[in-house]
DNA sequence: TGCAATTTCCCACAATTTCCCACAATCTCC
DNA sequence: GGAGATTGTGGGAAATTGTGGGAAATTGCA
């Protein structure tokens, strides 16, 4: 599994091509080659894979059973669904699909942010009222965070 | 996990590179390598780890799904957001993203503050009124984190 | 089949970053 | 205290990166 770690800002031109920091192209393994899977976040981002880390994503996905329920099969689906795969052009630049901009509200200003096998893709207004939290609000997070470490 | 230890005065120039003190870089295992990464503290400085000191603190993190709640993901964001790799060169120096610089509001003069794995980076006058405590806030400081240690 | 629109590929310029060298200041050892 | 070695600081130049736009190719539609 890659692990990848910076934040950085981007920018989108009007063909909605992406540009990748040198600094985040040089911690792709060789091995990547220049393709990409881009998916919707769970929060209003994108996020975006390796296509060998998107592969193990769905493999965990689909060691659960279809069978199981409705919801199980729903989920799958639609976690899946927006996947996209996506190449590394000649200047380090990927087309991002419209539908997924506009999910995520790219505009010009985007952040990326990597962390472990993933790199989440905001926009920097969106993405800076996430981190804004204030101490209380902080506080409650950790311990939430606390409890369920806890029970697994 | 590696140990820091002192208190170092150090300068930023123009181009926002940072030079390490020759004490403090002898306390790197050779195993660092030239990699360090440096993230936003959650008081206005920032903070240097080795790469695998960086590596270990994210993998607690990480031990908890995703999938968990809105609440795990929004807590892990607001830990490892600004974190970024960066490189010391040939004379001894780290560049600093400037988006970290504006965070912490480091202009020129620099406090180093090695503590446990962390090395935290301060502008010079803020930490000099971060530190000014008089005996009586002090003496409740520790009441404080008596109570709070062994409350758990 | 032809036209229009979109997509892909390629090139070029501007800005930033990185690398390198040199001098000044400090420290250490004799 | 002095000389040499090491460390800290600054700046210049080359290489790299980011950004934009144009032209060719492909696709879709009439």
């Amino acid at each position: 599994m890659t692990a990848f770690i910076g934040e950085f800002n981007c920018k989108l031109d009007e063909k909605g091509r992406l540009s990748i920091p040198s600094k985040l192209r040089a911690q792709f393994p060789e091995a990547v080659g220049n393709t990409l899977v881009v998916n919707r976040g769970f929060e209003k981002c994108l996020v975006l894979y390796t296509k060998e880390d998107w592969l193990d994503e769905t493999a965990k996905l689909n060691a659960v059973d279809d069978f199981m329920s409705p919801d199980i099969r729903r989920f799958k689906r639609i976690f899946t669904n927006g996947a996209n795969l996506v190449q590394i052009d000649g200047a380090q630049r990927i087309l991002v699909p419209k539908k997924l901009l506009e999910y995520a509200e790219l505009t010009a200003e985007v952040i990326l942010v990597a962390n472990g096998n993933k790199i989440e893709l905001w926009d920097q207004a969106i993405y800076e009222s996430e981190l804004n939290v204030d101490a209380a609000e902080m506080s409650q997070l950790a311990q939430l965070f606390h409890q369920q470490r806890n029970q697994g």
